[in-house]
DNA sequence: GCGACGATCATCT
DNA sequence: GATGATCGTCGCG
């Protein structure tokens, strides 16, 4: 079942980012269906957060999906390099995120092999925010879209998920002083050997 | 397996 | 002109 616009529109920016472990994401993108199993995200809280692109409402050209309703993607590219894919939450005017880190590769594989220039499939595949964005085919082309479209979309799984498999940890790259630095908004599946780090 | 480091460029000052 | 919500490679062991 496809992830309703209630899902993201919640106040809890970091309560949809533990949701989101277990969840699945899909992208038909140049006509390829490929997806899988979120392992690993970070949630990133609008004005009052330090380590986001909208600290104190900070608004410019890049993060003006941020300011999107709950349920859109805001994709930005990092060391002019890589793509990295978020889930906007919360009501528009209100700038959270949460940054898909890493999936568990289940859908398409083959494409995501040969969309990373790999050889072979490795549990690095879609490890970190960058490989998972390349492994996707997810690059600016999805920047604003919905997460409820045709293109770009998560479901539920009905499988159930043991939250004690869930562990809390600091943000990756968090390169600042203050309280933001080390809070555990970072949401990674215990053991899963397709997360980004431990 | 781990730490160091260079790549590479959109974005903002 | 400086800066990254990163990644792959290299050297080491």
């Amino acid at each position: 079942m496809i992830l309703p616009p209630s899902f993201y529109q919640s106040e809890d920016v970091v309560g949809i980012a533990r949701a989101l472990i277990g969840k699945l994401v899909f992208t038909r993108i140049d006509n390829e269906l490929t997806g899988g199993i979120i392992v690993e995200t970070e949630a990133y809280k609008g004005p009052e957060d330090r380590g986001s692109h909208a600290h104190q409402m900070r608004r410019t050209a890049r993060n003006e999906s941020m300011y999107s309703e709950g349920g859109t993607a805001y994709v930005y590219i990092c060391y002019g390099i890589h793509n990295m894919l978020n889930v906007v939450t919360n009501r528009a005017g209100i700038p959270h995120a949460v940054l898909i880190r890493a999936i568990e590769p289940l859908t398409g594989i083959r494409t995501m092999v040969e969309r990373r220039g790999i050889l072979h499939f490795t549990k690095r595949i879609c490890a970190g925010p960058g490989s998972l964005a390349k492994a996707l085919g997810i690059s600016k082309a999805q920047d604003g879209i919905s997460l409820l479209g045709k293109e770009l979309w998560l479901e539920d799984q009905d499988m159930p998920l043991n939250e004690e498999e869930i562990i809390a940890a600091p943000r990756v790259g968090m390169n600042f002083d203050g309280p933001y630095k080390s809070i555990p908004w970072r949401f990674y599946l215990k053991g899963n050997k397709f997360v980004s780090k431990g």
